[in-house]
Parts: structure tokens; sequence; C-alpha cells
DNA sequence: CTACCGATATTCT
DNA sequence: GAATATCGGTAGA
């Protein structure tokens, strides 16, 4: 295991380091090319930040863990839970290139392009068949499985998380240089002006 | 490529 | 009641 990340530092450390690795449900397997990272009480993006609820309790479990969620009440979402037990985080599997079972995920998605099967968080968990059945599992032994990488390392880019309201500009979000499967940074409507442009009134 | 819109669970006000 | 870690459709530049 001396190549595997180790899932116990800061999560915005361990996030980057998940790029390249491979996760496998059954005959589908994806390699990570895009995560984004979530921490605690200091990250006002993160569902942990006003402390443990009933959905992101799980955060602040056993590292190695995959976290799902429905996000808009419609999209599965997964994550890998890190740090250690007591301290929320957690890294959003946000893109990966299909690289194992691409029959299996045709039938899932028939007409998707190639490079979109799995572009986008509630794309990878759609191709890879995981719903919130599987939220809690362990990673390491159960039927979702999040495989060693490569033993090079993978190099990568970092820029602000997509989506997000609150800490929009926190660079949280890492992905592999040139991947097709990146998916196109979109800011939240709402998410303040990068310049900070005084309000017109 | 951009912009808007609707679907809708969990959480907060 | 309203916001949100999204997507797929449609429309347009």
């Amino acid at each position: 295991m001396s190549d595997w990340p180790d899932l116990l530092g800061p999560v915005e450390e361990v996030a980057p380091r998940l790029l390249g690795a491979v996760l496998r449900h059954g005959p589908v397997a994806v390699r990570l090319v895009e995560v984004e990272a979530y921490g605690g009480s200091d990250d006002p993006g993160s569902h942990a930040f006003r402390g443990p609820t009933p959905r992101s309790s799980i955060m602040f479990g056993q590292a190695g863990r995959l976290y799902c969620y429905l996000s808009y009440g419609m999209h599965v979402c997964l994550n890998v839970v890190v740090g250690h037990e007591g301290e929320a985080g957690a890294v959003l599997l946000r893109a990966g290139e299909v690289v194992d079972g691409h029959d299996e995920v045709r039938t899932r998605r028939p007409g998707a392009r190639e490079r979109d099967l799995a572009r986008g968080p509630a794309l990878l968990s759609r191709a890879l068949g995981i719903d919130l059945a599987s939220n809690g599992a362990d990673l390491a032994s159960g039927p979702v499985r999040l495989e060693r990488r490569a033993s090079t390392d993978t190099a990568y880019a970092a820029g602000p998380r997509v989506g997000l309201r609150g800490a929009a500009d926190r660079p949280w979000r890492f992905w592999v240089p040139g991947s097709p499967q990146v998916s196109a940074y979109r800011r939240h409507p709402r998410a303040p002006d990068l310049a900070n442009q005084p309000d017109v009134s």
C-alpha cells in the first residue's frame, strides 16, 4: 500500500492524491480525473459546516467510507470520507474516465457522448450504478471499491469549487490537466463577484 | 460555447 | 418558505 494516499491528512492535501485512482462497482470502473475537498466547521461550503445532521454525520466518521447524498432532490453524488474520526472531511468525486464496463455504462446512458459518460458528480454515480443504498460502504472491502492507483504521481491543477455560494473562491477543486472528462466550471448564480466591486445601490 | 428553466430531498429560516 | 456541492432539455450566439 505504499503508494496509496493517506486519507488521514488535511482534506485539501488528500483530495488531489485521489486523482488517478480507480473506483469500481461490479463490471464498471472509473479513473478519477476531478475531485473537490470539503471540510468541517471552517468550510461554509460543506454539508458539515453547521455540525452533524442525519445526512452529514458520516462525514465525521471513519475515513475510507463512502458518503452518498441526494443533490437537488434527485442526483446521487459520491464522496470519500477522509480525516480522523470526530473531524468532518470528505472528497467529492466529480468526474472520471470509464476504464472498464463500457457496455454496461452505455446501456445506462444511451446516446451520451463518450467524454460525458462520467463527466459531473451525478453522472459519475449513474455510470457506476451506485445509489443511496451504498451510503456508508467500506471502500476497502465492500462491493464499491477504491482501487490502488498507478504508481506514478498524477500531475494536477487546482481552482475554485463548482456551484458553491459560500467560500466560492477557496481553491479546493483539483483536476487532471487536459482531461476531456473534467466538467466545465460553473459559478453559483448568487456567489459574490470575484473582484470585490462595490454594490450598485 | 452561453443562458435559462424545471425537478425536488435535506436543511435552515 | 427558500436555498442548495446538479442535470438535461431547449434556445441562441
